[in-house]
Parts: structure tokens; C-alpha cells; sequence
DNA sequence: CAGGCATATTTTGTCAACAATAGTGACTTT
DNA sequence: AAAGTCACTATTGTTGACAAAATATGCCTG
């Protein structure tokens, strides 16, 4: 048994859980100011883990807060949409590179089958979009744990990718290029199966900046509003 | 007037800023255990604005919780003090880019008149390694906020650099070497003043390098202890 | 004498009432 | 009539008391 240790669950962090996903999944609208109270009685919580998820959640940058004057959840324009996109492209070839290095030979076949499982969903749902945004979440997450850099790892799954997939909810995957990311994502599996950390980098830089100029293509050509 | 905004200063604020100065001054030792009710009457606090910072702290990495158990001061081992520099090195040069790009040569001049600064300061106060901590952590803000990226700059200055300050009190910057770092600085600011982001990267990244594998050898040769 | 179990204590987690502040509306004044 | 000011209300910030949980201690048993 590698973790038997039962982390026991506190209310606060049933708050910050709730109101995360209800952010992320766009319950929470993006600008709306809501009331404490209101929160309350609708996560059915009291104000004390309440207020200590509000602050959790400020400092991730996912809410605002001014004194006396209530919370919003934030509200991300395009140019900070791009402006995370450029941040993830370091930070998560930093992570291929270090993934290339030091990911387990277990780790990376359980990529290779990440990858299948996706192929097959592509193939069979056809279209669902949904899949392939989670897919993606999968697999950019894995490579961040494979990294064995707790601190990239905590900034990557805790702060980036809350924020990147707030809008990909609302635009519901708008890369909408799935066969093209697949590939790409293999090559870069094979760059970290070979241990080769330098094009691993290379190539996961490259996708996630591909993967931004589609969205600002899309954003530009008016398909899209955030 | 830009700003007549005052922002009033709550309770929790103030536990926040008094908690997180005294782990990166290092009065509460890494590792240490510590109670809440001993917090409270340290800071003349009580517990509630008290916990909300210890959530704000914790999600920020500089302590961590178990429920019913306590807070402690996050420890660092050496290792995971060279990921974060591996972290900064892609920030940074991310940030040293875009800052060539975007800052305004009213901040490009006040670049130049702070390096002069830290210059003289290095004549004077000959040996004070205090003063060329402080005047690195200042050259590397103005960049982080000259990139006009606000998600780069809060991660930069609201969780690195923290932690990386936090070592450096203790080690009272190991890196002991003053005119190396300021000319390195110097050619940083030489390459975002002709507006060359590609070689302000560059340049940056290898002086984050230098800076890591200075306290890595430093550390190697056993005259430093985390 | 050592190990485990039960109890007791300390410490954290939670709650509900109180105080302070910002936003809002009506009123007065120019 | 418009603008500024004052008071009010609703919401947030804070406090202290209560409940639950984990560690530590002491006792009992093998």
C-alpha cells in the first residue's frame, strides 16, 4: 500500500472543491458578483470554511475581492487568455524535458495507452468535443506529474489549468482539431520515450503555440466571444 | 489621479503579511510546527482572519496543513531548491522577452538608473550581501512587471520569488558575487533597451542558470546547509 | 519488559452572534 | 432641477464559544 493515509476531508475544503468546479464549469459566470450568504445556502456551507475557500481561490487567482464590497469570479479577456497560453508553453516544455528525463519506463507506457484510449474516442465519438478537451487535460497532466517537479507540477494543475479550462468549457474545445493534436502528442510521447529531453521541449513548445494561434485565429475570424 | 482607490486594509491581510515575512525572514523555522493559538497572540491576532491566511498561505506552497494536525512551515530540501531555479530560468526568460518587447523606455530608463544603483551600493557597502539580495529581487521585479503579463508577474512575485527569498535570507545570498550578477544584468538591460526579446531571453535564462549552478557548487563543497 | 489499547488532553474545525463598512436612496440646498 | 450630503440598509469582517478529531499519556496484558 503506497498511501494509506486517508486525508480527511474539512469543510473548507468541500467549499473550495464546489466552487472551483462551479467556476470552472461556468456555473459561477465570469464578472458575476456574488454574495456570501447567497454562496452559503446554495453549496449548503457556513461562512467560516467558506471564507477560508474565498481566500484560497483569491490567491489562485480565480476571484477577486474587494473589502466590504463582496467577491466576483474573474473575468479573463482574450489578451490574458493568450498571455496563459505563452506561459504554458514554457513552463510545460520545462515539464516535457524533465519528463524525458525522469519518467518511469511504467509511466510512459501508461502514456502510450492515454494516447490509444484517445485515439478511439476521436474515432468513435466523433465530434464530441468534450472528450477531446478532457483527453488533452489527461494527457498534459500526466506529463506534469512525470516531471518529479512538485512545484511545476502545483503551478501547472493548480493555478494554469483551472484557468485555461474555465474557457474551454465556454468555448467548448474550440481547437476543435483533434487529429492534429493527437499527432502531435505522439511525436512527443516518442520524444520522451527515446529520453529525448531537448526535442521533447521543442515539440510540446510548438504544440501549445499552435494550440494558441488556433484559438486567436478562431477568436479573429468572430466564430468565437469570450 | 490614477489611483484613489484605498484599499482597506482587513485583518486577514495583515495575519497574511505578517505570517509570510517572518517565514521568508525566517523568525518561523522550516519544518516548525506551530499553533494557531500561539500565532494568534505572536501577531495579536485572532483566529479567524488568522486561518484565512493560513489557507492563503498554503495554497500558495510556503506551509503546508494536515487536518487536525497543524500547520508547519514548508522545508525545501536541495533538490527542490534547484527545480524552482529551473522554473525561474523559463519564467524569467519569458518574462525578460516580453519585457523587451513592451516596456516603456520611461521603465527601460528606470532599469538603467536602478543597475547604477545596485552598482554604487556594491562600491560602498563593500561585502554587504544584504543589500545585493534586495537589489537582485528588485531587478528582477521591474522586469516581471515591465512583461505586461499579469499571470506571469503574480506567479513570479506572489509565489517564487517568495520561496527563493526565503532561502536566500538563510543562505544571505550564497551567490557572493556581486559584479559577475550586475554585468550579466547590465547586458539584460542592453537587450531590452535595442528592444531584442529573443537575446533578452537568452540572456536571462543563462544568468538563472549561473545563479543555480553557483549554489548548487556551493552547496556540493559543503559550505552551505539548508 | 514490551506492546497495544483506552482514555484524557490539547488542538483544530465549525458555528452563530456582533461590529464595522460600503453602497443606496431620499432629502435638502443652491 | 441638479447636485451634494446625510442617514439607512444590507453585506462583509470579526469575535468568542462550542464540537470533533488527533496526539500523547498511562494503564493493562502478553
Amino acid at each position: 500500500m503506497p498511501e494509506a493515509v486517508i486525508q480527511t476531508y474539512t469543510r473548507a475544503d468541500e467549499a473550495f472543491d464546489c466552487l472551483q468546479t462551479a467556476i470552472v464549469k461556468g456555473d459561477l459566470a465570469p464578472g458575476e458578483k456574488i454574495g456570501e450568504v447567497e454562496l452559503c445556502s446554495r453549496f449548503n456551507l457556513t461562512r467560516g470554511p467558506l471564507r477560508e475557500a474565498l481566500g484560497r481561490l483569491e490567491s489562485r487567482g480565480l476571484l477577486v475581492r474587494r473589502p466590504h464590497a463582496g467577491v466576483k469570479v474573474v473575468s479573463v479577456s482574450t489578451d490574458e487568455l493568450m498571455e496563459l497560453y505563452r506561459i504554458r508553453e514554457v513552463m510545460e516544455g520545462l515539464a516535457a524535458r524533465q519528463a524525458a528525463e525522469r519518467m518511469t519506463d511504467d509511466e510512459i507506457t501508461a502514456l502510450h495507452t492515454t494516447l490509444d484510449a484517445h485515439e478511439a474516442m476521436i474515432e468513435q465519438a466523433h465530434g464530441q468535443a468534450y472528450y477531446q478537451a478532457e483527453g488533452d487535460y489527461d494527457f498534459h497532466h500526466r506529463i506534469a506529474t512525470g516531471s518529479r517537479n512538485a512545484k511545476l507540477a502545483q503551478m501547472l494543475l493548480g493555478d494554469l489549468y483551472y484557468m485555461v479550462r474555465m474557457y474551454r468549457y465556454r468555448l467548448s474545445t474550440a481547437s476543435g482539431r483533434p487529429h492534429m493534436a493527437l499527432g502531435e502528442h505522439r511525436r512527443i510521447v516518442e520524444a520522451i520515450a527515446q529520453r529525448d529531453g531537448e526535442l521533447a521541449e521543442f515539440l510540446m513548445k510548438r504544440h501549445i503555440n499552435a494550440a494558441r494561434r488556433n484559438i486567436e485565429r478562431k477568436i479573429a475570424e468572430g466564430g468565437l466571444t469570450i
